[in-house]
DNA sequence: ATGAAAGCGCTAACAC
DNA sequence: GTGTTAGCGCTTTCAT
C-alpha cells in the first residue's frame, strides 16, 4: 500500500508525449525541491541566487516547459483571452485579430479565437468551448451583440468586452465607436464636393453596429440639411456580395445617386464591382466612399475613400479593457468605457459630381484618362 | 490531520470564477460518486442507465462543463490542434483557418491558431507557447518550412503535419499540392489564347512553395516550346505590394509581355492595381493570371482567372493528416502523403493578345467597352 | 530560504 | 456496475 517507490510505474506518463519533462526532473537535477524550482520559474524573489543559478541551468539542459494545464489548474486563471468575432473571412477581423494577438501574448496571455458566422447553434457551441477551456475573460467584437450570447456569457459572471453596446454590469466593458464623427466627415466631403444626392448601403441592420452607422449617416446628412429619399438608403450584408446587390438596387431607380457610401468597405469593394460591369466609371460618373479602412481599401480599383476605424485602437482597448477587468490591480479597472475615433482617409474614389463646373474646369485641366482627385 | 470535513477550504477555489461547478458538485446532486459522474459524461456504456439518467438531470440543473484542463492534465492529451500560417491578413490563411476549425471542431478538437510573420523570433515563441499548451499536433501552413521551425518540432516528436515538403519521419505527413498540373493549365489557357510573350511574378523565393510555382512555370512553359527571357519572371512577395513593384518593373522593359501569371492571387491584385494606374486595360492590352482563387478573386477589376486550390481540400487534408498521427487506430495511420489536386477558373482579367485575329475580330462583333472572354 | 504536502478537477486502475 | 483512490504537473500554504 504505502510503498515508498511505487512499482506501479505512474498510468498517465506512458501516454504522454516524449520529449515532455516535468517540474521533477529539474528539480532533480539540480539537486532541489519542485517547490524551489517552482519558486525559481516564478521569479519569487526570496529563493537563494546560488539555487536558482542551478535551477535555470536544470531547466535549459532538460529544455523543460512549465506545463500551462497544470498551473491553471491550481491557479485557477488560464492566461487565455476569448475573441469572438462574426467571421474571420471578412478582412476587417484578421487584422484586428493579428493585432489583438500581439498584444495579448505580450502580456502573456493566449488567444482562444473563435467566430460564429452568424449561427446561433455555432456561436453556442462557441461560448461553451471557451467556458471549458476556463477562458480568463472574453472580447465579443461581432459588432452585432446576439443577445443570448450576452446572457450565457453574463451568467458566468466573467470578464467581458463589448462593442458598441453592452449591459451595464460590473464585470462588462464597453468599447464606444465614434461612428458620428467619422461618417459626417465622409458626408461633408461628399457634400463639399458638391454631391447633394448621396445614397447609403447600410450594413445587416441586425446589427446595432450597422444600424449606428446608418442612423449617422441621415444625422449628419439632415446636418447639411440633406435628406435621403427612402429608396437610398438600401439593406447591404457587410460582404462584397451585398454591395453588389445594394448598387444594382440603386442602378434601377430613375433617379441615380452622384455618390454612394458604404457601412464597411467590403460592400464598397462590391460596389465598385457592380459599377464596373455596368460601364459606370468612378468617380467620374459616381463617388463612393467606404468605412473600415482595411488594408484592401488602397488597392481597390480605385482606391477607395474611406472612414477609418483603427482596429489597433480597438485591439488595444478590447486587451486592456480585458485586463482591466482581469487583473485585480489593474490601472485602469475603474474604467468601463473605452471611445474609438474614426477619421476619414481621402483617396481616389470620390470627386466632384458630373458637369459640375469644378468637374468640367478639373477635366479642362488634365490629362484624358486619369480622373479623380489627386 | 486526518479531519475528514476539512476545516481549512481549499485555497485555489477562492480564486476560480463564481460559475465553476465541479464535478463532485454533480455527483453529490445525483447521489453517486464522481467516477460515476466522469463514466456517464464519457459515456462508458456500463453506466446504469437509471444512474445515468440522475447524472444528466443533475449536470443540467447545475450546469456543469467539464474542465478541459484537468481532462488533459490526466489523460495526457490537449485536444488541441495547433495551426501555424505566415500572416493571418494575408486573405488565404483565413478561409483556410475557418475550414480547420470546422473540421477540428467537428472532431472536438480545439485549434490554437498562430502566426509567423515570417519572424523567426515570433516563430520560436509560437512554437513554445503551442509546447507549454501541450498541443496534441501542429500543422504547418506557412508554405515555406522554416528550418528551424521543423527542427524544434521534430525534436519533440509529435504529431506534425507540412505542406509541400518535410523531412520523412515517422510522425511526420506531408500535403503534396499539385502545382504542376494548374500552372500547366494556366499557361495553355493563355498559350491557346495565342500568347507567346508570358511573364511570372514569383512569391518570395525563400518559399518552397514559391519556388515550386515558379519551376512549374518554367517547365510548362518548355512543354510547349516557349522560354521566358529572364527579365520576364520578376521575384514578388506574394502580397499586392510585391505585385505592384512586380509588375512596374515589367512595365520598365522595353518589350512587354502580353500577359502575366502570378504565383499567387494577392500578387495578381496588385499587378491589377499597377496596370490600372498606368492605363493598361486588362484583358485587352494585358492578360493576368492568379494562383489560389481566393474569395476576392471574382471581385477583383476585372474578374481574375486563376488557378484554384481549394483551402477546403487542404484543411481537410491537414485535420485528417493530424488524426492520423495523434489517433493510434485512425484508418489512415499509415498514409504519409496526400495529394491536393488543383484546376483552372478562366474569368474575366484573360483575353487574346491585342493585334492578334481573334482579337479583331471579337472587338468587331461586340459591344465597345466590355472587353474579354465571357 | 527551503522542503513537505495538500489539493486544483478529472480519469483510470482496482476492489468490491 | 459502482465506489475508492492514486496521481497528472503544478502552486501555495505551513513548518522548519
Amino acid at each position: 500500500m504505502a510503498s515508498p517507490v511505487s512499482p506501479t510505474r505512474n498510468h498517465a506518463a506512458d501516454r504522454r508525449r516524449p520529449g515532455a519533462v516535468s517540474i521533477r526532473e529539474v528539480a532533480q537535477r539540480a539537486g532541489v525541491s519542485i517547490a524551489t524550482v517552482s519558486r525559481t520559474v516564478n521569479r519569487i524573489p526570496s529563493v537563494n541566487p546560488e539555487l536558482a543559478r542551478r535551477v535555470w541551468q536544470a531547466i535549459d539542459e532538460v529544455g523543460y516547459l512549465p506545463n500551462t494545464q497544470a498551473r491553471a489548474l491550481v491557479s485557477g486563471r488560464s492566461r487565455m483571452l476569448g475573441l469572438i468575432v462574426s467571421e474571420i473571412t471578412n478582412p476587417f477581423f484578421p487584422e484586428l485579430v493579428q493585432e489583438f494577438e500581439n498584444l495579448a501574448v505580450a502580456q502573456g496571455y493566449e488567444v482562444f479565437i473563435g467566430s460564429t458566422n452568424y449561427d446561433p447553434v455555432r456561436t453556442e457551441s462557441l461560448i461553451r468551448r471557451m467556458l471549458q477551456r476556463s477562458v480568463d475573460g472574453v472580447a465579443v467584437m461581432t459588432f452585432g451583440i446576439e443577445e443570448d450570447l450576452v446572457q450565457k456569457l453574463v451568467e458566468r459572471e466573467f470578464p467581458l468586452v463589448f462593442v458598441d453596446a453592452g449591459p451595464d454590469l460590473p464585470n462588462i466593458r464597453v468599447l464606444k465607436v465614434d461612428y458620428g464623427e467619422g461618417i459626417r466627415q465622409g458626408v461633408q466631403h461628399l457634400a463639399a464636393l458638391g454631391h447633394r444626392s448621396i445614397a447609403f448601403i447600410t450594413g445587416p441592420l441586425y446589427m446595432r453596429s450597422a444600424v449606428a452607422r446608418r442612423d449617422a449617416f441621415v444625422k449628419s446628412m439632415a446636418e447639411i440639411g440633406l435628406t435621403a429619399p427612402a429608396e437610398h438608403i438600401v439593406e447591404g450584408t457587410h460582404t462584397m456580395e451585398g454591395g453588389i446587390a445594394g448598387m444594382e438596387r440603386l442602378l434601377a431607380l430613375t433617379e441615380l445617386p452622384t455618390a454612394v457610401m458604404c457601412s464597411n468597405d467590403m460592400t464598397a469593394i462590391g460596389v465598385l464591382h457592380a459599377l464596373f460591369r455596368t460601364t459606370h466609371k468612378v468617380p467620374e460618373e459616381i463617388s463612393v466612399v467606404g468605412f473600415d479602412d482595411i488594408h484592401l481599401a488602397q488597392f481597390a480599383l480605385p482606391p477607395l475613400t474611406t472612414v477609418q476605424m483603427s482596429c489597433k485602437d480597438l485591439a488595444a482597448a478590447a486587451v486592456e479593457g480585458l485586463r482591466a477587468g482581469i487583473e485585480p490591480d489593474h490601472s485602469r479597472a475603474a474604467t468601463k468605457q473605452w471611445r474609438i475615433p474614426t477619421r476619414l482617409v481621402v483617396r481616389q474614389s470620390t470627386a466632384f459630381p458630373r458637369g459640375t463646373l469644378p468637374a468640367l474646369m478639373q477635366n479642362a485641366l488634365r490629362v484624358p484618362r486619369s480622373g479623380g482627385v489627386k
